[in-house]
DNA sequence: GCCC
DNA sequence: CAGTACG
DNA sequence: GGGCCGATACTG
């Protein structure tokens, strides 16, 4: 690199220069954390960090169990996402929605959720007793059915994918032959469609559901293969019931719903051997007549009573490949607009600055060495690819190739090629289009942005990952604006902004607030959540599992709750990871690093990349690549394992390792480091990269993350994939894009080719914040 | 959330 | 394998 | 209605 030498010289210099005390004009382009506009750099070399402000851990009051268990309930779905709902006293199913799995993979194995231990639930017995409920004494049509006073609505039957609250017509009075039963299902919920109809047959009979336990359930129907120790284990664990109580029915659906079909009425000895699921003791071992069928009875799962209307669920069951929904509180659909000042106006004057573009930014030394370095792997021959990509095509496309006829493959798979680039826009894009991120102080939808920025946020934490994404391509485009957007009509015609969207951006722009957003802010479990959730090697998963747990401090986890490695390490220095750094540190860390591997080979050159090659203010990590000209992978890997990180170690510059690299293909290094002197740990990451792949890589790790899925995406549509080693064509994908062959290497040496044979217009670094 |  | 992390 | 990045890489 040609600035090694230069930010060599200046190294010293820029130390000193540090502990000078500088306040850097801080701006927190980089959304997550805003806390922390002012950064000292001289604590950075000598004093203990300032503490930033953090979500703080409320200590939640017993009454707040329900609202956490209703949230559990929610979160627990088969992949990570999890989302919020509030439930209301009577259950009002606002809108449920099926959360995809990952992108790009088969359907995903339901995921059992670790519940933890619970208190009790103390579900409000608004009922009286059910033997005292007659809904003989209901005559009255316009009151709730029963079933909804008293239990849960399921869903709707069908697959659709906005499901609603299903509306179940109740038989006869003659046939409810379920009558005031309360009935608990295990597995309890209502997205396999199997068991929903099961719901729905009770409901129908004359029963209620109830989606969480109490204590006035008269039975409880367990899938065929749940066996009783499962089945406590659950109780236990999600609602500290350790016994099942005598008068409760524990059966299974296939045998004790059989009888009741066949008996019309309920069995008498609901108890026997029959019913009873797998595993479960004998109620009454003295009084039961043990017909001679026991031998059946050992594997009734086997049995199938039902064949024909259990075959879908057990199936499902068994292999539970679909993805689960989840229940999610819906933004309000009757939004009174209002313009009632319920949010005072005066909070800021409307900008009317038109100015919104940035003017051009000018670079770093080290980030203009960067770009130029960048730029002197371009001068390669643009001639071989383009014309392959534009001929090749005709060849693959017309007729099957040889490979794609002798696969017995459906038609659905099928070689995507360029030829097809007229089936998209690839204008839409988000990466086609300078985002340089910077117009947001002029913006005249400041305010709007910032609301909206808050909800992505909010989403985020929610795990929400598409609703994120969607926020933050919102915002992007306000920001491209320089019209203040006031109206709905005007939203929508936005990209990314939809009806939704555009309607909150018109009350953002009437009110100066959203009442969703308020809303959202004064439920203090997101402050616990957003406080685990920032703990590295912590996710939803495992912060969810830790606030059911009851924890809420990161003192709780510290003295309660079992951590890995990592975790510990992230709660130790929770504050010094939230912090922001510097650029100055951020070149010094960077700087070091450089040194220390030119010492032991001067061919090695590292970048500086991250926010910090998109000339962020402030970044929140250090990100490092690591090349060298003539050097395998193995050769850049070694040294750095075997030499480059002792040595750092042995210099207390590194700290730890969290994610180290594998021997044999590894290619990155996680760790954390501290400059000399300086008691703050940042997050550091390197990333090894062969000589050949450093186009690939620059895009990778320069980002920012929307803006790579962008372009990943776009090649993807051409066909192609692109990931941090190159970019890759003649890719050929099954249904959902799923690839099947690797496709042969394009590019990867150089950044701007890859642009180039993609279609996206080179542009640097900082304008790639999407 | 948006988009096809 | 799921969870987490990286841009 | 189904997709939304990477067959990413590392941990346990």
């Amino acid at each position: 690199m040609t600035n090694n030498r230069d930010l060599d010289k200046s190294i010293t210099a820029k130390i000193a220069f540090f502990k000078g005390a500088i306040i850097l004009d801080v701006e927190d382009d980089e959304t997550g954390f805003p806390d922390a506009r002012l950064i000292d750099a001289e604590r950075a070399l000598v004093d203990p960090p300032v503490k930033p402000k953090r979500p703080k851990a409320t200590k939640r009051e017993s009454s707040d169990s329900d609202r956490l268990r209703d949230r559990q309930n929610e979160f627990e779905i088969v992949t990570t996402k999890m989302r919020k709902a509030a439930r209301e006293d009577f259950p009002k199913i606002v809108g449920i929605k099926r959360v995809s799995s990952a992108p790009d993979m088969a359907p995903k194995k339901v995921q059992k959720v670790d519940k933890g231990k619970q208190p009790a639930s103390r579900a409000p017995k608004k009922t009286t007793p059910p033997k005292l409920q007659h809904s003989s004494t209901l005559p009255t049509p316009p009151k709730m059915e029963w079933y909804k006073e008293v239990g849960d609505v399921p869903r709707a039957l069908g697959r659709s994918k906005i499901p609603k609250p299903a509306n179940i017509k109740l038989r006869p009075e003659s046939q409810q032959y379920m009558k005031n039963l309360i009935v608990y299902f295990y597995q309890n919920n209502d997205y396999d469609e199997g068991r929903r109809l099961r719901i729905h047959k009770v409901i129908e009979l004359g029963g209620a559901w109830v989606k969480e336990w109490r204590d006035d359930v008269t039975h409880v129907i367990v899938d065929e293969r749940i066996n009783y120790t499962e089945l406590l284990k659950h109780l236990e664990e999600r609602y500290g019931v350790k016994q099942i109580p005598a008068h409760i029915i524990v059966t299974n659906w296939d045998w004790y719903m059989g009888r009741v079909f066949d008996l019309k009425c309920l069995p008498l000895e609901p108890h026997g051997p029959l019913y009873r699921i797998r595993g479960a003791p004998d109620p009454q071992v003295s009084t039961t007549n043990l017909h001679s069928s026991s031998p059946q009875l050992e594997s009734q799962d086997s049995l199938q009573l039902k064949p024909s209307k259990g075959k879908a669920a057990a199936r499902e069951e068994r292999s539970p490949s679909r993805i689960e929904d989840s229940f999610r509180q819906e933004a309000p659909k009757s939004r009174k607009r209002t313009i009632s000042p319920d949010r005072q106006p005066s909070r800021s004057p409307r900008p009317d600055s038109r100015s919104g573009l940035s003017s051009g930014h000018k670079y770093s030394d080290a980030l203009s060495a960067a770009i130029g370095q960048a730029k002197a792997f371009e001068h390669l021959p643009l001639d071989f690819e383009e014309d392959e990509a534009s001929s090749r095509p005709s060849t693959s496309e017309g007729t099957g190739t040889d490979t794609e006829s002798e696969e017995e493959r459906p038609r659905k798979i099928r070689k995507t090629s360029p030829m097809q680039f007229s089936k998209f826009d690839q204008s839409k894009f988000q990466c086609m289009t300078k985002n340089d991120g910077t117009s947001t102080s002029g913006n005249p939808n400041q305010r709007t942005i910032e609301v909206l920025q808050e909800m992505g946020k909010y989403y985020d934490m929610m795990q929400d990952s598409w609703r994120t994404v969607a926020y933050r391509k919102a915002v992007t485009t306000l920001k491209k604006q320089t019209e203040w957007i006031t109206t709905k009509e005007q939203a929508i015609r936005l990209p990314c902004i939809g009806e939704r969207l555009a309607a909150k951006i018109e009350e953002i722009a009437m009110t100066n607030g959203l009442r969703r957003l308020e809303s959202t802010k004064t439920d203090s479990l997101d402050e616990n959540l957003r406080l685990f959730l920032g703990i590295y090697g912590v996710g939803l998963t495992q912060a969810h599992k830790w606030i059911q747990q009851g924890y809420r401090t990161l003192d709780d986890l510290k003295e309660k709750a079992h951590l890995t490695k990592n975790q510990n390490i992230g709660i130790e220095h929770y504050d010094d990871f939230a912090t922001r750094i510097s650029r100055i540190e951020v070149e010094v860390h960077g700087q070091i690093v450089r040194k220390a591997l030119q010492k032991i080979d001067p061919l090695f050159e590292v970048t500086i990349m991250g926010s910090y090659r998109r000339g962020a203010k402030t970044c929140g990590d250090i990100d490092c690549v690591i090349t060298i000209p003539k050097g395998s992978i193995d050769y850049i890997r070694n040294t750095v394992v075997d030499e480059l990180v002792p040595q750092l170690m042995k210099e207390d510059f590194l700290k730890v390792g969290l994610a180290t690299t594998s021997k044999d293909n590894g290619s990155k290094w996680h760790g954390a480091s501290a400059l000399p002197g300086s008691s703050v740990w940042r997050r550091i990451d390197l990333l090894l990269v062969p000589w050949n792949e450093m186009g690939a890589a620059l895009i990778y790790f320069t980002g920012n993350d929307l803006f790579n899925r962008s372009v990943r995406l776009l090649a993807s549509k051409k066909g192609m994939r692109l990931n941090q080693r190159g970019l890759f064509k003649d890719v050929m994908r099954g249904p959902n894009r799923a690839k099947i062959t690797e496709g042969t290497l394009v590019e990867s040496r150089s950044e701007k080719r890859i642009f180039e044979i993609l279609g996206v217009p080179w542009r640097p670094p900082h304008d790639r914040q999407i």
